[in-house]
DNA sequence: GCAAGGTC
């Protein structure tokens, strides 16, 4: 008789993925009970029963039913016991138990990270019974792709991660007593003092992120502005204007900025210095899940939430890397001339991806942050079917990344010319890109914004066409976006 | 009634 082996995953799609990578023919065997799919594979001598979960099918609840405060007891329960609302998780309890019956082994299919551990050990605790944890294996894999899901089975530990599952577990519990208890406390607080009955909920996270938006707001709100004048001049350099900026950025008295706009009023600019430098701008490091977030904010326009959601679709549908990953790093494991080749076949990277197979070697900028478990963001190399616009703005943007990470160098030219306007300095900047470099692969996502400035001598008369002195004030900071927000709390730990 | 983080 062959043996039946248990293989949990996190979600549905997730499963459906795994059964087929792992199935000889590539053609499990797709099954629905009672709204609760799963999936049968063949390998080898082996019946893979490949279930999933809908991520935690286990919360922390409390135990006992008062709203008392401080409150310490809580207990692991079935999450449809603990919340309403995850009623429909109970049949992928039952299912699942049922399905476990008579299995001769167990693994965990699950994301591999923290919460994908937990989720994976909580059912096989809870529901396959305590002597399954113990014979339980974990495949750990960065995409979905048939390739690294079978090296994955072909490699997976003989045992859970139990350091990763006690962090998540301690995580959730610590997270709950901490939230809970605070939350009644700052309610009951307000409630005694004031009389005013409103929830008022306190967490791990929420707590200092609230904090950010309030101190930003107090530092608007009571900031003064006070005045200051800008002198600005305008030529004429062949056919275009240019703006001339006075050598002190902000002047601070109304007599002084009227003085000198009185002072260089329809005179001559004599050129007297040029000087011209060159600067690198290496490539970006390929992307972790917060810089993606902030870039599809800054480019796209896109919340963070929409952002996760489209990378999380993309990774179910094997085209990206396991998006949860703070790693800006991409480590020699990864076969980066296979994933080249796939992205040579796809419209709109075949001539980026070819140039870069072309080079004798490649290394990736890395960036300084890391993960124990994942590589940073990165393209399969699978070509996609059609996408949702948002999925195919977002997979564009970290094709783009990854192979902008694998280029040179872009080098910048910067000019700035010294104009003496009847003894006043002012200057005249302009920059041009000299080597495209991995801004040609990025530039949808690439913005120069310098001023190309036509060939100068020094000794050129220069008339200024125009000067001004407009009054501006100080501004307070502006107020934290999604972007700057996200920025804050990665920056503050 | 309340967290955070999964998933849909």
């Amino acid at each position: 008789m062959t043996e039946r082996v248990l293989v949990v995953c996190e979600k549905p799609t997730a499963a459906s993925r795994v059964a087929q990578a792992l199935d000889d023919d590539g053609a499990p065997e797709s099954f629905s009970e009672r709204g609760v799919p799963y999936h049968v594979a063949r390998r080898g001598k082996l019946d893979l029963i490949v279930v999933s979960a809908l991520g935690h099918l286990f919360f922390v609840a409390q135990k006992g039913g008062k709203w008392t405060y401080p409150i310490f007891d809580y207990e692991w329960v079935p999450s449809h016991v603990a919340d309403k609302k995850m009623a429909r998780t109970r049949r992928f309890v039952e299912v699942i138990g049922k399905l476990s019956l008579g299995v001769g082994g167990y693994v965990s299919a699950c994301d591999y990270d923290m919460e994908g551990s937990l989720i994976g050990y909580m059912i096989l605790r809870h529901v396959c019974g305590e002597e399954s944890v113990a014979k339980a294996r974990r495949m750990r894999f960065s995409t979905l792709t048939d390739r690294d899901l079978n090296h994955a089975w072909d490699e997976m530990s003989d045992s859970l991660d139990f350091p990763l599952i006690e962090a998540g577990r301690i995580r959730h519990e610590v997270d709950w007593l901490f939230g809970i208890n605070l939350t009644r406390a700052l309610t009951l607080a307000v409630k005694n003092a004031t009389g005013f009955y409103k929830v008022l909920s306190v967490g791990r996270v929420q707590g200092p992120t609230l904090n950010f938006i309030k101190e930003r707001e107090v530092e608007i709100q009571t900031f003064v502005p006070t005045p200051f004048w800008l002198i600005k001049a305008e030529v004429r350099l062949g056919r275009k204007k240019f703006a001339l900026e006075h050598e002190a950025s902000r002047i601070h008295s109304d007599s002084k900025a009227e003085k000198i706009v009185a002072e260089c009023e329809g005179k001559e600019g004599d050129l007297k210095e040029l000087e011209t430098a060159r600067t690198e701008l290496p490539p970006l490091p390929p992307f972790s899940l917060g810089d993606l977030q902030r870039e599809a904010y800054y480019k796209l326009r896109y919340s963070p939430r929409t952002t996760l959601r489209a990378a999380e679709r993309l990774y179910l549908g094997a085209l990206i890397s396991y998006p949860r990953t703070s790693s800006q790093r991409l480590p020699p494991s990864i076969d980066l001339r296979r994933i080249l080749e796939g992205l040579r076949e796809q419209k709109g990277y075949a001539d980026f991806a070819s140039r870069l197979l072309g080079k004798s070697s490649l290394r990736p900028w890395q960036g300084k942050k890391d993960d124990p478990a994942h590589p940073a963001i990165h393209p399969t190399g699978k070509k996609p079917g059609r996408l949702e616009k948002v999925d195919a703005r977002v997979y564009d943007l970290i094709c783009r990344r990854f192979m902008a990470s694998l280029e040179r160098s872009a080098v910048r030219e910067s000019t700035r010319a010294t104009v003496d306007v009847n003894g006043h300095v002012f200057h005249l900047k302009g920059s041009r890109l000299v080597e495209e470099g991995w801004t040609e692969v990025y530039g949808p996502y690439f913005r120069d914004n310098g001023v190309v400035l036509p060939a100068l001598k020094i000794g050129r008369k220069i008339p200024i066409r125009k000067v001004e002195a407009p009054r501006r004030l100080t501004r307070p900071p502006p107020r934290l976006n999604p972007g700057s927000l996200l920025a804050l709390m990665e920056r503050e730990g």
